[in-house]
DNA sequence: ACTCAATAATTGGTTAACCAGTTCCTAATG
DNA sequence: CATTAGGAACTGGTTAACCAATTATTGAGT
């Protein structure tokens, strides 16, 4: 177990690697937006490094739009200059697994936004869909069994309903790693669910009746608890 | 070239149907968390794809962080339920290309939050960065040159700056998009330059003075023509 | 019958060979 | 000399064989 953190480390740290020198070759041929980089086995030659690592860091690259590649053809630099180029890729390189505060932080950020977009856009079949997630979040509570997962479908028909793909995008990215976490560090375990019941229908009501600012203001009492944890701890 | 895009979109199709396969077989066999999955032959074999594309798919349900691979002894589904399991997975079935006006929407909130915390918890070191890249921006705008790159990097540096790195991967994510959708629709090819360079001196000040009310509201500012491309059009 | 070491089978990860297009150079032709 | 058909070489993508580590199985020894 401790070898496989050791190589996961390694080759993340071999990505790393593989990224800046393509930064370096970019910067030393002053290649330019549309400007084609060497192949994949001139690359992992002269980095001496295998191609595989070097497709995987233009995949990385590629996904931050700075990188294209067009099959049969060649990897070409995006329509981004130079000195985007290199501030992103120097982001890129420093960053870092989130710490949770973080995570919370974000959550909390889109959820508020969501809740409101969802409480002006919300169709009748998101309504249909989030009043599913409401009543199997109450079935299991009264039930007294674990509900953090129908707990956390409603937030996501909330995000889904907000009719923003990109918000509804970033809250499936985190929602995981907010439930890992909180399992970890046992957070909201003292919480009354039967609380959570009522705030969440308060919150559906306010949607279903389209009006943002309760939405919201119901939103953030739902997130009394975790907000307190964010900023006091 | 259309071949190109035929051929991703298939490949995308099929990255899906592997996905949903897996889902089902999820259901068929009552996986619980921690339980193994088939290996990646099997599956393979079971699906009649390639094992590349059942690695891949596995990958990508990996980061959305419901599957954990382990070498050499197998692929495990993460520590959530099945319900909720059922749900993201179908979310991220649905997942779409965001459409840009979901892209300026998410920018601004990001923003208008980044740039308060920045005027919370900037460094020292944060501030002589904003700073290079600030003169950076404002020297190719004196000369009359493109200063999309200078003008993103400013944005970043905030990003950074805000402490939060959670919000600063998402702003690394959504930026190149941004960018080439606005070369695209040619978005704010008639907004004074001169002006933007004072809107983000004003922006640079508070933040420098620790002043998030301030930021916030110079921030809003500053978006103020996106603001009514985004609500308007 | 039980233990536990030795081995065989299976796993995800990696590498190298292969494939189908694309690109570029060559040389034959008008 | 210019043009263009032909092909060689090169491209990213794909596939199959290989690897090291883990896990299951076996069977000898107690």
């Amino acid at each position: 177990m401790k070898l496989d953190i050791l190589t996961k480390t390694e080759n993340f740290d071999v990505q790393k690697h593989i990224i800046a020198s393509i930064r370096d070759l970019i910067n030393l041929k002053n290649l330019e937006p549309g400007d084609k980089l060497p192949s994949e086995r001139m690359l992992s030659e002269r980095f001496s490094v295998s191609r595989g690592n070097v497709r995987e860091a233009i995949q990385k690259l590629e996904f931050y739009g700075l990188l294209e590649s067009i099959p049969q053809s060649g990897t070409f630099v995006a329509n981004i200059g130079v000195i985007a180029m290199n501030g992103m890729i120097e982001d890129i390189l420093r960053l870092e697994a989130p710490d949770f505060k973080s995570l919370v932080e974000t959550r909390i950020l889109l959820e508020l936004k969501t809740v409101r977009l969802a409480a002006l856009r919300r169709t009748e079949d998101d309504l249909v869909e989030m009043k599913v997630a409401l009543e199997a979040f109450s079935k299991k509570v009264r039930n007294g069994e674990d509900a953090v997962q129908e707990d956390l479908l409603f937030h996501l028909a909330i995000a889904k309903a907000s009719g923003n793909s990109s918000m509804n995008t970033f809250m499936l990215i985190i929602t995981p790693e907010i439930i890992t976490n909180f399992a970890k560090y046992h957070v909201c375990d003292t919480s009354n669910a039967e609380v959570g019941i009522e705030e969440h229908n308060a919150i559906f009501k306010a949607i279903e009746d389209k009006n943002p600012q309760l939405a919201k203001k119901k939103m953030k009492e739902h997130f009394k608890e975790l907000y307190k944890y964010c900023y006091n701890v």
